[in-house]
RNA sequence: CGGGGUGUAGCAUAGUGGUAGUGUACGCGGUUUGGGACCGUGUGGUCCGGGUUCGAUUCCCGGCUCCCCGACCA
């Protein structure tokens, strides 16, 4: 993409009304709009990254057999009433509504009764299980108070996974793949070494369920850690009897401030009682199915790697999470020959597969790498008059501002996409 | 929801009971050109409603907004 299109500027200014790192600097580079508190705008370069963060999720569910679909905002009184969490007092997040014709509606802050309801259709037999499915959906919450910038919303996107399953051993197996994918997105994302499996609260139905905690300041929860074991136990649900059941010391564990980026949860049997979601077993009884539900907060996610790897300049992504893997810079662009040559560089890239941003516009050098620093794309190309002059480009490292001068061939060799085979 | 604060131009800020100033951004002219350059010039503003007053952006009341602390986060 040409830079002189994007219709998005940077700012030197830091937003009067944003005191988390992660919303001033995604405000400042124009990742995001702020549209009242805890309701953020996508622009094209915000919407890059979070459709580079559910494309990261999306393989990953496909891998162990997740079958994508999208639920509704819209949703009934009549089956939250069902479950006993319509009521204001049981759930305080609900957004509520009237229709029109008459009766009210409920904004999706979940969707775990209309997902387990909607499949009464679809599971009737022992044979239509196990099924994992999942979705990516904005959540919209009423919170009380909504802060972190990005990290808490009262609207945000929200990967959502649910698993059926007949028996207790296939729910296990399944759980185990699904904290697998979670670990491996993590991985993808750059924030592999400071995440953790998490124990937390249960609910009803297990003793612990299991968080994805990752290490950030910003972060609303603590836990205790124990990296050598890489154990991690949230501060709800840390007491002796935990410790013991889970054979570390106190003395073994650090406390820590977390952010919480995923979730995965055990229901047993006693949602889809709930909800009436019942199969035939092979000897014709019919009972309810085995139920998980798995989160993933995408935004949440987006703003936690900027808090963790920000510096000074700005905002630093991780290739897999970047809107593009280069950031095409041209100096001197008054200088035809120059224009010419980075117009040729920036088409062959674009040809090869790369994903790239061009900044061809007539501004200073400070002003170009003060932007590049700010918006964070991993790799800086510099095209030059000095670069032309040796027949090389600069090539800068965002994370680590490493700097290598690279002929054109040696830069298609770095950076040219892998053909799929 | 309890407590505290806030609101002036696209953004960041100053100031005043009597013509609202600066920086930045933006337009125009010129000099510059590898780390947010400089000179000149121009466009653009007091959250909403009520009250006090000859006159309110300023004072008072109410509302809303945004931020912070706490509570909440199944």
């Amino acid at each position: 993409m040409r830079q002189s299109h994007l219709f998005t500027k940077t700012r030197k200014e830091i937003p009067a009304d944003e005191t988390s790192k992660n919303a001033e600097l995604l405000i400042r580079a124009g990742y995001v709009h702020k549209e009242m508190a805890g309701v953020y705008a996508y622009l094209p370069l915000g919407l890059l990254v979070q459709e580079k963060i559910k494309q990261i999720v999306r393989e990953e569910m496909s891998a162990l057999g997740g079958q994508e679909l999208i639920m509704t905002a819209l949703q009934s009184k009549e089956l939250w009433e069902r479950t006993h969490r319509w009521d204001d007092e049981v759930v305080d997040v609900w957004f509520k509504s009237e229709l029109k014709a008459g009766g009210e509606v409920g904004f999706g802050w979940s969707h775990e009764e209309p997902i387990g309801n909607m499949m009464k259709n679809y599971l009737s037999s022992y044979k239509d299980l196990p099924v994992t499915l999942y979705q990516f959906q904005t959540k919209l919450r009423n919170e009380l108070r909504a802060k972190s910038g990005v990290m808490r919303g009262r609207e945000f996107v929200m990967k959502d996974a649910y698993s059926f399953a007949l028996g207790e051993g296939d729910h296990n197996d399944i759980y185990e793949k699904m904290k697998g994918a979670y670990l491996n997105v993590f991985k993808r994302v750059g924030l592999g070494n400071d995440t953790y499996v998490t124990f937390a609260t249960g609910g009803a139905f297990t003793q612990f369920s299991h968080e994805f905690q990752t290490i950030c300041a910003a972060g609303e929860d603590t836990c205790y850690i124990s990296k050598e074991k890489g154990i991690a136990i949230n501060a709800e649900v840390m007491n002796d009897e935990v410790l013991n059941t889970l054979e570390v010391t106190r003395e073994e564990l650090i406390e820590t401030k977390t952010a919480e980026v995923g979730n995965i949860f055990n229901f047993g049997r006693q949602k889809a009682e709930d909800l009436g979601l019942m199969v035939k077993t092979e000897t014709g009884e019919n009972i309810p199915v085995w139920m998980g539900s798995y989160g993933i907060g995408i935004t949440r996610l987006m703003g936690v790697i900027v808090e963790k790897f920000a510096d000074e300049k700005g905002i630093v992504w991780p290739e897999e999470a970047a809107p593009f893997t280069l950031h095409l810079v041209t100096l001197n662009t008054d200088d035809a020959e120059i224009r010419d040559w980075a117009d040729g560089l920036y088409a062959n890239l674009k040809r090869a597969g790369i994903e790239v941003l061009y900044d061809d516009r007539d501004a200073r050098a400070g002003e170009k790498f003060a932007d590049s620093d700010l918006i964070g794309i991993p790799y800086r190309v510099v095209v030059s008059k000095k670069g032309k002059e040796q027949g090389s480009f600069e090539v800068v490292t965002r994370a680590t501002g490493e700097v290598r001068n690279v002929s054109e061939e040696e830069l298609f060799q770095d950076f040219a996409a892998p053909i799929e085979t």
